[in-house]
DNA sequence: CGATTCCATGGAATCGTTTCCACGAGGTAC
DNA sequence: GTACCTCGTGGAAACGATTCCATGGAATCG
C-alpha cells in the first residue's frame, strides 16, 4: 500500500502541485511541455490519484448507489446490470448493495451510502419508508426510486404499470374458462404488491370470475413463500384452476411445490408470473409471464438521477408490461384436476407445444 | 446536500472538534459528561460523518471491492449475496464491479478501486492477467483471487476443484452405456476452463470413452455460445449421446437450443451441467448437476481477504464439488436417438422421474 | 518604447476528519 | 508539601488532492 501521491509525482516532472494537479486533472492552463513532462511522470511512477481526498475538496464523487431488495432476484440482478453499464457511460461507478428484502439492511446501507457521499442514490425501497429514507430526503441527497415508490414521497420514479399485463392475464385464463383464478400476491407493504394486487382485483370482477378472499396468498417475493402459497391455495375445498404470481423468486418457489406435489403445470394447473426471466422460457412447458423492460428500466433510472444531480426534477416515468403466453397456461379449466391436492398425478400424455410464445424472443 | 460537519456539532455541544471526534469514534478518553453531550448533538442535527475525510486521514476505508465476471450468472449473483453478507458482518461495505466476462471493464473497474482505496479486492479475474492486476500486486494491495486463479501469480484463492465432480458425472454417464460425450468448455484463457476441460479428458480417457477431438466445443462461460456448442456436437456425423456443460449459463442456451431443435432432454441426449442453480432443479426433466458451494466459497474469500489486510498470507483453499444426479442423464446411451439433428422428434411418453436427486436438497 | 494583456506557474488555503502534543487540574505516594 | 501520574481537553498538524491568488515573463497594442 505504498502510496504514490501527486507530490511526487510533481517532483520527477520538476514543476509545483499545481502544474502537476492541472495537467493530471485535464485544465488547459498548461504548457506542451509540463503537459508531456507530468503525463511520463505519472506514467512512470504509475500514479493513481487518491479519488477520496479528490472527493473532499471537490463536491463531486462520481459514484452512484444502487440499493436493490434483493441480488439473487434475477430480475434486479439484470437492473443491477444495466444501471451499471449505463452509469459507466456517464463516468460514474455503482455501489451495489442489497438490502435482502429487509428495512433494517436496506437502512443499514442507505447511512453507508450517505456518509459516503455518493453523488446519487437508485432505490429500490422496502417498506413503507423508514428514518434513513426520510433522512436522504431532508437532506436533499438526489434520489430516484426504481421498481417500486413509497406513497406521500415526493421522488422522481421509473415504475412498471402492470395493470395492462395483469388485465391481459387474467382475460387470457377466464377465456380458457377458468373462473377461480388463485393470486400470490407480494407484500401489501410495497407498492408494487399493492399495485398488482389491485389491478389482479379489478380485472377479476370485470371478468365476472369468482373473487373469493380465500383464492389470494400474500407473500413476501422470496422463493419459500412462493411454495407456502401453493401449498395454501391447493388445500382449499375448492381449489383454483389457474394461478397467477406477482413475481418471479415466488414463482419459483411456486413451481418447485408443484412439482412435490405431482401436479403438473400447464395441465393440472395454468400459471403465469410476473417478471420475465430467461431461464422461463425452458422451463418445460414454458412458463407464460407478464414482461417488462428490465433495459429500459435501468437507463431510465440512471438518465431520471443525473437529471436530479444536474438540478432538475423530472417526471416519473411509467413503463408497460405485456403478456407473453406459453405453454404452462394452455390448460383450459375443464381439463384442470387440480383438486389433486397431495395426491400425486398419473403420468399423462407429455405435454406437446413447449415453445409456444404470442411474440418471437 | 448542506452539509453538517464536526465543528457543528462541536459547537452545539460545547466542546472543540478534538473532543467531539474522540466521542464520535469510540475513543475512550472522554468524560461521561462530553460523551452525553456530544451524542446528543450529533443525533439532533443527524450528522454523518464524511466517509472520505475519515479515510483520508487513517489509513482504512472499510470498503472492500468485489469484482466479479458476470452479474447475471446466477452463480455469482450468489457469490455476490454471500460475500457481502459475510463483509457487513465485519463492518466492511462491499463495492460490487462486474467485468462481464471482459478483460477491458474487468481494467477499468479495477482501477476505480485502486484509487478509491479499498482496504482488499475479491476478484473473479478474466484474462491471463493484465496490467491493471500487476499493477494490483505491485501496490500489495490485499486481493484475494475467487472461483478462477491466473497462473503464476501468487495471490490467495478460494476455488473448487471440479475434478472429483466430474470424474463422477463421466463414469455416471460412462456407467449408462455412453461412449460419445460431448463437452461444451469454458475458455481456456481461464483457471476453470483449462482446469474442467482437463479432468474431463482425463475421466474420459480413464472409462476408455472415445476421446474424439471434435466431440468438445470452446465457449465463452455466455449462455449464447452454449447454444453454438449444442449446434455444432449434434450437427455431427456421429454426435454425442450425452453432454457434459461447465458452466450454468452455457447450459441455459444449450438447453435452449435442444428445445429448439425438438431434442428431448434426458431421452434423446443425456446432460450435466456445472455449477448448481436452484432453477436447474425445477426443469422438467430435472437437470443433473455438478455442485459445489457458493457460500463457502464467499464466506471463504471473505475470510482469506481479512487476513492478507491483517498482515497475513494465508493458504488458498480448495473446496470440494459433487455430482448431483436428476433425471437430465437418466437416459442410456442405446435409447439415444440423438443423431436426430434438426428432425423433430416425435411426442414420446412422459419421462416420470422429474425430481431424483442423490441427495436431498 | 512603455503600458497593458495574456498565460503558465508556484505558494498557500481549503475540504472534514483523526491524532499528536502540550497543558492544567486533581489524585496519590512519599 | 513537593513530586509524580493520570486523565480529559483543546490547538494544530496531517492526509492528498483542487483551486484561488499573486507573480513574472512574453506578447500585443498604441
Amino acid at each position: 500500500m505504498n502510496a504514490i501521491t501527486i507530490r511526487e509525482v510533481a517532483a520527477l516532472a520538476g514543476v509545483s502541485v499545481a502544474t502537476a494537479s492541472r495537467v493530471l486533472s485535464g485544465n488547459p492552463a498548461t504548457s506542451p511541455a509540463s503537459r508531456s513532462r507530468v503525463a511520463s511522470a505519472a506514467a512512470e511512477l504509475d500514479f493513481r490519484p487518491n479519488a477520496q481526498a479528490r472527493a473532499l475538496r471537490g463536491a463531486r464523487t462520481n459514484a452512484l448507489g444502487l440499493l436493490v431488495s434483493d441480488v439473487r432476484n434475477p430480475f434486479f440482478a439484470d437492473l443491477a446490470h444495466t444501471v451499471e453499464q449505463a452509469a459507466i457511460l456517464h463516468g460514474y461507478v455503482t455501489l451495489l448493495g442489497n438490502a435482502n428484502e429487509r428495512a433494517d439492511q436496506q437502512d443499514r446501507y442507505l447511512d453507508t451510502l450517505i456518509s459516503r457521499r455518493v453523488d446519487g442514490i437508485i432505490l429500490a425501497p422496502v417498506g413503507a419508508g423508514s428514518d434513513s429514507i426520510r433522512s436522504l430526503i431532508a437532506r436533499e441527497i438526489p434520489t430516484v426510486f426504481v421498481d417500486r415508490t413509497i406513497a406521500g414521497m415526493d421522488v422522481p420514479s421509473v415504475t412498471t404499470d402492470g395493470t395492462a399485463g395483469i388485465r391481459q392475464a387474467v382475460e387470457h385464463l377466464a377465456v380458457a374458462g377458468h373462473t377461480r383464478i388463485g393470486y400470490i400476491s407480494g407484500p401489501q407493504a410495497s407498492s408494487t404488491g399493492r399495485d398488482r394486487f389491485a389491478a389482479f382485483t379489478r380485472s377479476v370482477v370485470e371478468n365476472g370470475l369468482s373473487a373469493d378472499p380465500a383464492l389470494v396468498y400474500f407473500g413476501d417475493y422470496q422463493a419459500a413463500s412462493g411454495s407456502a402459497g401453493v401449498h395454501a391455495l391447493l388445500g382449499l375445498r375448492e381449489p383454483p384452476t389457474a394461478l397467477l404470481v406477482a413475481d418471479s423468486l415466488m414463482a419459483v418457489g411456486a413451481i418447485a411445490s408443484l412439482h412435490d406435489r405431482g401436479v403438473r403445470l400447464g395441465v393440472d394447473l395454468a400459471m403465469v408470473a410476473f417478471d420475465d426471466i430467461e431461464w422461463f422460457a425452458l422451463l418445460n412447458p414454458a412458463l407464460s409471464v407478464i414482461s417488462h423492460s428490465v433495459a429500459d428500466m435501468g437507463r431510465t433510472a440512471v438518465d431520471l438521477l443525473l437529471q436530479v444531480i444536474d438540478g432538475g426534477t423530472p417526471a416519473s416515468v411509467v413503463l408497460p408490461s405485456e403478456l407473453i403466453v406459453r405453454a404452462s397456461s394452455a390448460s383450459s379449466a375443464s381439463s384442470a384436476t387440480a383438486g389433486a391436492a397431495g395426491t400425486p398425478a398419473t403420468p399423462p400424455t407429455a405435454p406437446t407445444a413447449s415453445h409456444n410464445s404470442v411474440r418471437t424472443h
